[in-house]
Parts: structure tokens; C-alpha cells; sequence
DNA sequence: TCCGTTGGTCAACACTTGTTGGCAACACTA
DNA sequence: TAGTGTTGCCAACAAGTGTTGACCAACGGA
């Protein structure tokens, strides 16, 4: 129950490491902080939340299961540690206005392929409360953005944005988590040209 | 481990009740069977396969975690008694070719309208791998069917359906189950008049 | 050289899980 | 009325969970 300072100040540096200046001192224990990080990745993608195990974790990263809990406090510390999505949407302004729907089906397949991270935040997002907030933050501050640029009407960009959410994380779903053979048979030029004009329509076309 | 051949019987008529022939002689214990089923129901859907424990799910249906396991053998047999997926897509032969998307779109809502059991099946189809297989035979045995109803060229119905499937699945996913709000803000009649073209294009129109 | 800090293991705690067997109360039939 | 199968509860088991603290080895600056 009580909270450990030492802890939180030892996993704070890897926790938002990656998102703000601070230069983090390289430490002695980065390998298997790494390595600890790498297995969580693999196994929250694979099993889920509940299913991934610290002591499976621990295993695969060759170390004992109490090394997780100094480095990252507890299991939600380290789902949030190993768990950062940044779906990194390229700057619309330059793509000509009909090609957008295209160009992002395209950047949206190339990040998703073999990535373990993007799958167990939708894994945990369905099944766990916190991560289904995460999933609203992801299409608050990585989506919205993204439509707010194109939307001709600004009162319509959530709508909007949602619609093609509903697109794109369908896509997501069938074929990297369900893994439908049939959404998987499909190529990812096929999924754009069929795709893109979808995301297309929903981001600018008149309201029907 | 062992199996106990006196509990498969007794589960048996519950199991397949629904689908089968045999009348199912009605039985004292009936009132605490459909107890247990609307309990695991909605504690499947609510929280997935792994967080629904049985001694949650007795709980709720007023009874020992013991009569659960008397009657449904274990969790996976009570998983398979509580949720038994029909899509009930209607006969497609009726409806003019140009209204097919507009109508899937409007019968999947309602369908998933306040369904727990739909919900638990998403859930348990992205956290559990025999789940995953099972939403795999839904798709097989009941979309399938109506794409190949509607699509020109028997080839692409496949490629089709996958399409379909990640549109139809991406809107139950944000909406009913990350439950995204601009998502749920979304009316019945603007999603119909969204969606209702995409999915009318990738079962109808010719490949891009 | 000493000594505090860091990296790591081990064994255990407290708890929850699915699951089982025993036993009492009831209902129905002969 | 005796007997038999059904319905239910209770207590417990074995396994697995996240988590903790004691303990040891190596490093690195004084």
C-alpha cells in the first residue's frame, strides 16, 4: 500500500525518458531495465493485461520478478513504462487535400505492422478501465489534431474524427489482434485503395 | 482433471437448448440456471473473461460459486452456455441493391444496442486466443454468408467481408466498448447515413 | 582501505483464483 | 413411509498472483 519514494524516483527518468528533455543518467542497470521493458512489450501484447504476468515477464528478461517491482513500482507503473504510443500522424498541411484518406490508411498500416506496443494498448484498452481511458486519450490528442486540419467545419471534427476511428481501429482489430485470415490476405495497397477513400469521405466530404 | 460424465448431462440441455431440438424436460434448478447465465452475462461483458470471476459472477445470481461449477462443468463451459452470438443478419434478397449498406449498418445498431453478450464476445475475442477463434467462425459462418449474397464476383467476397468486418467491428469497438464519447454522440441516423455508403461500397462497388 | 550505493537473488507473505468433496434439506416415487 | 435423486451451502485445496523485505556481491568515490 505505501508508497516508496526511492521507487518513484528511480523509474521516473524511463517513464517520460523518451518524451522530455531531462538527459537521464546513464545507470548500470539499463540493460536489464531494457531488457525488462522489451518482455513487457511482447507479453502485454501477446496476452493482454491480466494474462501477462510479472513472473512471466521477469523470466523472459532472465531476472527475478522483485526487480520489476524496484524499477517500476508496481504492474501499472510498468504497463505505463513499457506502453507508450505515439501514432506519429506526418503533418497534412504539405499532402494535396484529395490524397489525405490515402496517405493515412498508408502511415497507419506501416505503424501498426509487427508493432507489439500499438496491440497491447488496444488489447488493454478493451479489457481494462485505465486503458480504455488511454485509448480516448490517444484519439483526443493524436486524432483530433489530425482532423481539426482538415475538417472543412470545425463543429463537426469530433464526429468526424470518430468515424474514422471507428475505420481505423476496425482495421486494427480484425487483422493484427482477431487476426481474421481473411482481413490479414488483404495487401496494404489493396487496404488503401479501398480504405482511403472511406477515411477520405468521413474527413471531408459534405456532411451527407 | 477428471471429467464427470453426471455434470455433462446435467449442462447439456442448457448448452444447445437454444439452437437444438430436444424439449429440455424443465427442471426444479431452472430459475438458478438462467440466474447464473444472467449474471455471467453481464459480468463478461462488463469486465472480459479473466476479471469475471466465478465467485463474482455466484455472487451476483445469489448462489454458491459451487453451482456454478455443478452445472457449467467449469468457466469455459459457462462462457459457452452465456454467450451464444446471432448476428441475425436478415435475408438480403428483399431489400433493393442500393439500400443493403444503409440497412447492415442500422440492424447491426440495434443489435449491439444495450447487448451484453456482443460485448462480452469482443472482450473475450481480443484477450483470449479461443475467443479470437470463435469471433473467426461468427465472421465465417454469419458474414460470410451475406456478403456472398450481395457481391458480384465470388472471388472477392472474402476480401469483401474482411472489409466490412473492420468497419462494422471498429464502430461497435469505439462505441460500445472503449466507448469513446464522440462515438456514443453519434446518432442512430448519422452513423446509418455515414457508414451505410462505405459498407454499400466495399460489398457492391467494382474494385478500385 | 573502508563504506555507502547500486544491482541482483531468495524466500516468503497475503490474497485470489478455479475447483472439489462432504453434508444437509428438500421433492418426488414406490 | 422409506428410498432416491436433486438442490444448495460450507469448508477446504492447490496453484498462481502481486508484492515485500532480508540478504549478498560488486562497484566507486573518500
Amino acid at each position: 500500500m505505501r508508497r516508496q519514494q526511492l521507487l518513484a524516483y528511480e523509474c521516473w527518468p524511463t517513464l517520460v525518458g523518451m518524451t522530455e528533455k531531462p538527459p537521464a543518467p546513464p545507470r548500470r542497470s539499463d540493460a536489464t531495465r531494457t531488457a525488462i521493458l522489451t518482455a513487457a512489450r511482447e507479453r502485454f501484447g501477446a496476452d493482454g493485461y491480466d494474462r501477462a504476468t510479472i513472473r512471466a515477464i521477469a523470466k523472459d528478461a532472465g531476472i527475478d520478478p522483485s526487480m520489476v517491482m524496484r524499477y517500476f513500482g508496481n504492474k501499472d507503473g510498468l504497463f505505463a513504462a513499457a506502453v507508450e504510443v505515439d501514432l506519429r500522424f506526418p503533418d497534412l498541411a504539405p499532402v494535396p487535400r484529395e490524397e489525405v484518406g490515402r496517405a493515412l490508411v498508408g502511415h497507419f498500416l506501416d505503424l501498426w505492422e509487427g508493432n507489439e506496443q500499438l496491440r497491447a494498448v488496444l488489447r488493454v484498452g478493451v479489457t481494462n478501465q485505465a486503458g480504455a481511458e488511454r485509448m480516448q486519450g490517444i484519439f483526443r490528442e493524436q486524432l483530433l489534431p489530425v482532423a481539426r486540419q482538415v475538417c472543412p467545419d470545425p463543429e463537426q471534427v469530433p464526429a468526424r474524427a470518430a468515424l474514422c476511428a471507428a475505420q481505423l481501429l476496425g482495421l486494427a482489430l480484425t487483422r493484427y489482434v482477431l487476426q481474421v485470415p481473411a482481413a490479414q490476405a488483404l495487401t496494404r495497397e489493396e487496404l488503401v485503395v479501398w480504405m482511403g477513400p472511406t477515411v477520405q469521405r468521413y474527413l471531408t466530404a459534405p456532411h451527407p
